[in-house]
DNA sequence: ACAAATTTAGACAGGCTTGTCCAATTCGTC
DNA sequence: GACGAATTGGACAAGCCTGTCTAAATTTGT
């Protein structure tokens, strides 16, 4: 296990582990107490190291809640992608198939430890650091909207639906599958599964009134009313 | 001028005045730095009046800071309510003044300063006074979806739409005509008025798809249904 | 014009926070 | 076991902020 290159030991091992949880402790104490009111002791109490560490490994407030915004964001990017990844491109049942992956959206991605901080991080500080966000409103909403568009483009295209402009298709999408979780969101809660579900269902089943498929033969469409 | 009632002269004039401008410079300013970055003296400055006569209205910090909570609170309720009195109970083109509906909604209530201001507030602060937060909510946003859900149901019940559930189709209006504003409010940005017109029309002309009356005589095939 | 109330500017103490410095200690590696 | 790097705890200065106090100036009502 010492000899050579051992299979899991880095040079940094606790040293990178703590950087990790100062980041982490930083993250839940600037969310909680903003950036004005977080407390550099708190933080590091939180993370289990001492303060001066923390100015070791981040050099000051500001370059930590840098890192913090970064850390956090490109780790939402990386669970939405891998989410809309599992988008149904061949569904079975349409209606089931959307909910379930709006479902996995707001719990993968949306109401997730790193998805609600960085969405409170936003909203706070967001004028604060203009660039920052920027770039994280192009990485992240910008083209997880394009990504989704595309998916909701080839589910007309198969003729699963009728969609004018997919890019409104897929905000709306977004925006009705989590229309009854807004308060939820705004004032910081943890929405139940039962809520997630109940939000998703009702959005899908309106989302798919909208967009089901309309230039059908005459025949099906008096078989669909029929049943 | 001096005898008798004068016409325009009330006793606290100024005094009152003050109080009001503390209160306004206050909300900007909690917004713009949050609660523990905002400071008195900051305040006093943009108000225009001395710190002394901060403290001798307000008391202190967390006193001033709910007077302005409540006030916000008050003012955009009222004019949430002043708004949904314009619902068009009987239109004479649904989508057009559905549109305008949702165009007046977002201007003088969501996009206005006031209610860019609360929300921003509950946002940040929300976590630490619950109660004055859970107070804002009852008589927010909870009455604010009963009253329009009413509406909803009049529109469904004079046979211009077909609506299952009108709490959940006044969340999802909401949702919808919001729908490509949500970035820009999360950057606290405010929306121009080519961007609040475009979310409103793509969002009613969504929901109109999803909640247009099915059951119409209109149609022959829906006679033949009926048959 | 007079008297009362309000406002102002400034000083002030007390507390808290950031960021630095340093000696002692612990940890990882050879 | 020994060496060097990282970590710790604490002290420390400097700055900022809240909230209070005071005396002077201003405004308000009569």
């Amino acid at each position: 296990m010492k000899p050579g290159v051992s299979p899991d030991t880095f040079p940094p091992r606790s040293h990178e582990a703590k950087r990790v949880s100062v980041v982490d402790a930083a993250a839940s104490v600037f969310c909680r107490e903003g950036y004005a009111g977080a407390n550099i002791d708190l933080i590091a109490a939180e993370a289990g190291v001492s303060r001066q560490t923390v100015y070791n490994h981040h050099g000051d407030k500001e370059k930590l809640f840098v890192a913090v915004v970064r850390d956090l964001t490109e780790r939402c990017n990386a669970g939405i992608f891998a989410t809309i990844a599992s988008f149904p491109d061949q569904p079975t049942d349409l209606e089931a198939d959307l909910v379930a992956f709006a479902v996995r959206m707001n719990r993968n991605c949306i109401c997730n430890r790193d998805g609600r901080f960085l969405r409170k991080l936003i909203q706070a500080e967001g004028g604060r650091y203009p660039e920052l966000f920027a770039e994280w409103r192009e990485q992240g909403p910008g083209r997880t909207w394009s990504a989704l568009a595309a998916r909701f483009a080839r589910l007309a295209f198969a003729g699963h639906l009728s969609i004018g402009d997919p890019d409104v298709a897929a905000r709306q999408f977004l925006a009705l599958v989590n229309a009854e979780l807004q308060i939820t969101f705004m004032l910081g809660g943890v929405p139940t599964e039962e809520e997630v579900l109940r939000s998703a269902t009702n959005g899908v089943r309106t989302f798919l009134s909208a967009f089901a498929r309309k230039k059908s033969p005459a025949g099906k469409q008096a078989a669909l009313v029929h049943a």
